[in-house]
DNA sequence: ACTCTCGGGACTCCCCGTTAAT
DNA sequence: ATTAACGGGGAGTCCCGAGAGT
């Protein structure tokens, strides 16, 4: 166990120096030299910790469905209302995309077609989280009458992917935060009761 | 010029191929051999009317950027109100995206590294064309008042690039067009005037 | 057709340097490389003629199969009495081996597992041949009374592989054909017919 | 002393699985990980044992000729006449090669190019052995009068080692032990004097 | 002192986009 | 417009030692 040490700094350096990597090109358009390269690490050091490309491409696919999970307990204990909830989680994903490479990187992986759709294991489905929360702010008065919760989840995921992709190919503009922000800003005029408005003014970290 | 007949029909072949494999996967996940098989053109062919791999999938994504010119021109000219512009030709573009492969396939590679950024050239900026139309919509009194038309823009710039997204990867659900319509409908009720909204009631197409 | 010219002579050297190297060592401890090197080859060359070095393994087998057969038939046609073409078409078929490294390289070849059995199919099948030519031998009473055909058959097909397989391995002592023809001669005495062995006194070609 | 039976034990798992693994495919299709897997052992305690995966197969090399060796000389000692002890001698070795995986794997190698030739040193030399037997056989008047003691022992030679090839190749048919047995019995009518054959009847066990 | 985990590269086959010869 | 050839680079496997661990 305290001999794996200098595996576990291998290991980890694999991982991100492959996430750098595959932030900037596909799955396929990144060869495994590239990461050897960035990681000075030697091809059979790497294939000591990992059976194949596809398989570390699995293994950042899989940590950041892990940071997904943590982010939603975490959210979901602080026991704020749903629709602040939804908001202040999306705005801390998105930071995370901003800040965190590995995170982007298995995020990114996870849109292509990178082994089996078995491998890859039910993505974090933002969609349905949405709608859940929507639904419950809905019970709970902070939308407005006549408001489709499930269309307004659909739509946030939406601009969540969409932010997300124009972060990943545009780099420019607002940045994703501030974008993901300005979005809630003009869909919460819309559908969230006058009420929740007045309580939570211009408050979006 | 018979003879510039059938090299127009194979280069068509060519293209058309092309589309429908970088549809299937990326650029650098396509090779060049499915093209040709699906084409039935052989290599020497090929390098006859293109002369890389490259230019070709740089042809298809000029292709795609005249087809929004296109489309721009033809919804400019209709002389409808700026608002209505805005929704109906988004409306049309995801349905040019659902049922035209080469489209499709040419939006697909524009968002890839393909070719330097320069050959690519300015791709098309739908979230420019899209502030300028809700900018004029602001003007002539579409929009509530404090509604910031570039915010919204942007909103609804990241909303169709994830609906795309989205359609692209995942495949399932409710379909392009269906979910732009619903993002416009939750959107509109929180920006249009009263006035917009009332003459404009429930026909999004 | 004219053209074909080059590709034939191309394809032609691959094969030769391919039996001289598979002649030297297994399928598996044979590389590619080694091949290249020898026929003056290119890799891309050698991709155009053969899917793969398996197609390549097998093309040889099939053309040492193709060799047997027309050796076969050739000695059927002869219209000798089936022991004497018994005796020359082993004779002949080892001389064979010994001054042709294409039979030679294929049938080493085939007796490893390369490619899938079906793909070797059927190798031709001496054991049967011999016990064939050995029963009308018996019928036509040229061998002695007693003996059993299937038994020399399968005495003559053990000596012929091991013949094979020793002048392989050791390449050394009396030569192949010279160990065949000692072979039948010891057999010979203990089986033919007194009068078959008067009429073929010493002649083993 | 303790110590050195764990180590004992460890190299005989990997001499076992590695005779398994050898039979199965040549020296160099068998990668060493395969007789890792097999044995249980990890590759540090495996060079622990062994230098190189060549050393090991010449230890089985030279288990196989030691192997040979206590049987010739158990044979010798029996004190049987010659041509009694040589056919009795080569019905245990082919039966030895049935059951034997060790020695199989042994005897097999020795037939390929592994290592230089001295480390394989001398092959036990069956031909020579046999010639010795057969002329001891021809001197005490066991052979009938005209025969070759020496050209009996290579066609004896070249059938052992057909038989082996087949068995090891085929794999179906007679067995091993039952064709040396016919094949003895086809030769012996030929070269045995009358004497002989009728002291040792029907009886090759 | 002794295991054996971990790391090192050379080498495997082969697929790729591309060009030369025709 | 086609057939044929080119060679760089793809992932992955191999046998083996360096050096970290007990």
């Amino acid at each position: 166990m305290p001999q794996q040490r200098r595996a576990q700094a291998t290991r980890r350096a694999i991982v991100i120096a492959a996430a750098e990597e595959f932030d900037r090109a596909d799955y396929d358009a990144t060869p495994l030299s590239a990461i050897l390269r960035r990681s000075g690490v030697t091809k059979g050091a790497f294939y000591f910790h990992f059976p194949s490309k596809e398989a570390l491409a699995l293994a950042l696919i899989r940590l950041q469905a892990q940071s997904w999970s943590r982010l939603w307990r975490h959210w979901m204990r602080r026991g704020l209302d749903p629709l602040s909830t939804a908001v202040g989680m999306t705005g801390e994903a998105t930071r995370m995309l901003e800040s965190d490479v590995l995170t982007r990187a298995g995020t990114r992986l996870a849109g292509q077609q990178v082994g089996t759709a078995a491998e890859r294991h039910a993505p974090p489905d933002w969609e349905k989280l949405l709608a859940e929360l929507l639904t419950r702010s809905a019970d709970n008065g902070l939308l407005r009458a006549g408001v489709d919760p499930g269309a307004v989840a659909r739509v946030m995921h939406a601009a969540l992917v969409g932010v997300r992709a124009i972060g990943f190919e545009y780099r420019n503009g607002p940045g994703m935060a501030a974008r993901i922000t300005e979005i809630w800003r003009v869909v919460l005029e819309g559908i969230a009761s006058a009420e929740w408005l007045s309580n939570n003014d211009r408050s979006r970290p």
